[in-house]
RNA sequence: UCCUCGGUAGCUCAGUUGGUUAGAGCAGUAGACUGUUAAUCUAUUGGUCGCAGGUUCGAGUCCUGCCCGGGGAGCCA
């Protein structure tokens, strides 16, 4: 007998059909007389309660469906007399599938320290949290997909393993094929890369924008989401080793059309998961977090707060409010810059457009002023930068004079420059952290609770 | 990498100015009871106090180093 997902069994009005359930015992309350087992296939946040009659089942059956087992029960689809469900199902037969010791199963009924749940990360899926977390994660994944498709992006797969290293983004992690205990030398004695699988020295990449760029120049909008790996020793809430990373990239659009697409963007995938993740999110409202829903809510029903980054510095050296770091024009934000802006001035989403050019990349459309670029950086309540993205320069010398400037090697972009010399035009783009999108949508407040398996500076299991 | 707080039972924690056999709740185990909802009640197993040194008659408690974890900062998404 094929069995049903609990999720469907749920919304299923009970009229006694016989059907079959499989999933993880979260809770077995064993009497004398009746058995009730709450089972648990991660299809939603709920539990299927198990009815079993003692009559009807030896007992060692019965107390071997512990915490943490895996079981497969036919049976009767009932309405429930009990308060806390609509249906149940009336065991006719129970089968172990796998066994589960209580004694040393680490999950307990009770609650678990987020920390604890992160050194077992192999079984933190079985969880309510992370249940939530995890399928909240995959609707942001598919909205993303559907955004994007409904307005004629394409899905580009930019590289992962690359050969420019100059993409400013970050310190690398190399890819090698090399004996590190006995790498090929040249005859001066450096490591001879030459010989090296791909001929040449290569790198996780820490952006696919570049090649991004490239396909839009030629496709008109695109857009890539893949992982992404920065080998910085960061150590903090909202950064990881690996991590997913959205970027789209369009011709056509000057830094407006790029602010206003980031904005739908983000609006759209919180709506979805507001109209498709209600259970969960009410789970982490209650749990983590009592404002998450009206957060949600207020930034799908708000405008961003636009502004130049030379009107936020202002506002912040006006405000007299003492910060850890005096700033003034030139230099970066600091995190308490930036959540004074969004957190306590503005109390909504901002848009920081503007940024001077020395501390902004190379890629980015100069303004007239000589000063700054025509970049934007969107500001979340409790995330910090969501999205960073520009204006490109698209102007040959221009492009090229800066490169020069910032004495980066421009030998290894030619492919890039080309774009410049062969039909170039306006476009933009944009970056989102994919990890910091769930972390907003879910109310999280570590970033490794976000993604199955996290990978940071001394951490990679699995 | 820097700052800061922490590491005591499977989990979450208490442990006085250094003092004798280190405690609780939950989980587990045994039993009772029950259309129960993180069920309830009774009993009970369980600890090299992160690791290594040091001070002291005596260290979970004080000192030094190291390891691991939380939070913050920087780098950024």
């Amino acid at each position: 007998m094929p069995h049903s997902k609990i999720k469907s069994l749920l919304s299923t009005s009970p009229v006694s059909q016989e059907v079959t359930s499989k999933g993880w015992v979260r809770s077995n309350r064993t009497g004398k007389n009746v058995s009730f087992i709450a089972l648990n296939d991660g299809s939603c946040l709920a539990n299927l309660q198990i009815v079993a009659d003692a009559q009807k089942f030896p007992k060692e059956l019965l107390m071997s469906a512990q915490t943490g087992a895996c079981i497969s029960v036919t049976g009767k689809l009932v309405a429930s007399t009990g308060s806390g469900q609509p249906v149940e199902i009336q065991a006719d037969s129970i089968e172990i599938l796998g066994a589960s010791d209580p004694a040393v199963y680490p999950l307990q009924k009770k609650g678990h320290s987020l920390e604890f749940l992160r050194e077992i990360a192999h079984l933190r899926f079985r969880t309510n949290t992370f249940g939530a977390v995890f399928r909240i994660r995959h609707s942001l994944a598919y909205a993303i997909h559907e955004f994007f498709h409904k307005r004629g992006f394409y899905y580009l797969h930019t590289p992962i393993i690359t050969g420019s290293d100059c993409e400013g983004a970050g310190a690398m992690f190399r890819v090698t094929a090399m004996d590190l205990k006995n790498p090929l030398k040249t005859p001066n004695g450096d490591i001879d890369f030459a010989k090296d699988f791909f001929g040449k020295e290569t790198y996780l990449t820490v952006s696919g924008q570049l090649e991004g760029e490239l396909g839009a120049l030629a496709l008109s909008e695109i857009y890539t989401f893949g992982p992404t790996f920065r080998a910085e020793n960061s150590n903090t809430t909202r950064h990881l080793s690996e991590f997913w990373m959205i970027e789209p990239e369009m011709a056509f659009y000057d830094l407006k059309d790029n602010m206003r697409l980031a904005e739908d963007f983000l609006k759209y995938l919180i709506q979805f998961v507001l109209d498709n993740n209600k259970e969960d999110l009410e789970f982490l409202n209650k749990m983590y977090d009592s404002t998450l829903i009206e957060k949600l809510r207020f930034v799908t029903q708000n405008n961003f707060r636009h502004l130049t980054y030379t009107e936020g510095m202002d506002i912040i050296q006006k405000s007299g409010k003492k910060f850890e770091l005096q700033i003034q024009w030139g230099s970066d934000l600091q995190s308490e810059h930036e959540r004074f802006l969004v957190e306590e001035h503005f109390k909504t989403p901002v848009i920081l457009t503007d940024y001077p050019k020395d501390i902004k990349a190379f890629y980015m459309k100069q303004n007239e002023d000589g000063k700054t670029v025509r970049a934007m950086d969107i500001l979340f309540p409790g995330i910090g930068e969501i999205i960073g993205g520009s204006q490109r320069e698209e102007n040959y010398e221009k492009l090229v004079n800066r490169i020069r400037e910032m004495k980066i090697d421009e030998k290894n972009l030619g492919w890039y420059l080309d774009t410049r010399r062969f039909g170039t035009c306006v476009h933009s783009g944009f970056g989102l952290g994919f990890e910091r999108l769930v972390l907003f949508a879910t109310g999280m407040s570590n970033i490794r609770d976000v993604i199955p398996f996290p990978r940071a500076p001394k951490e990679a299991a699995f």
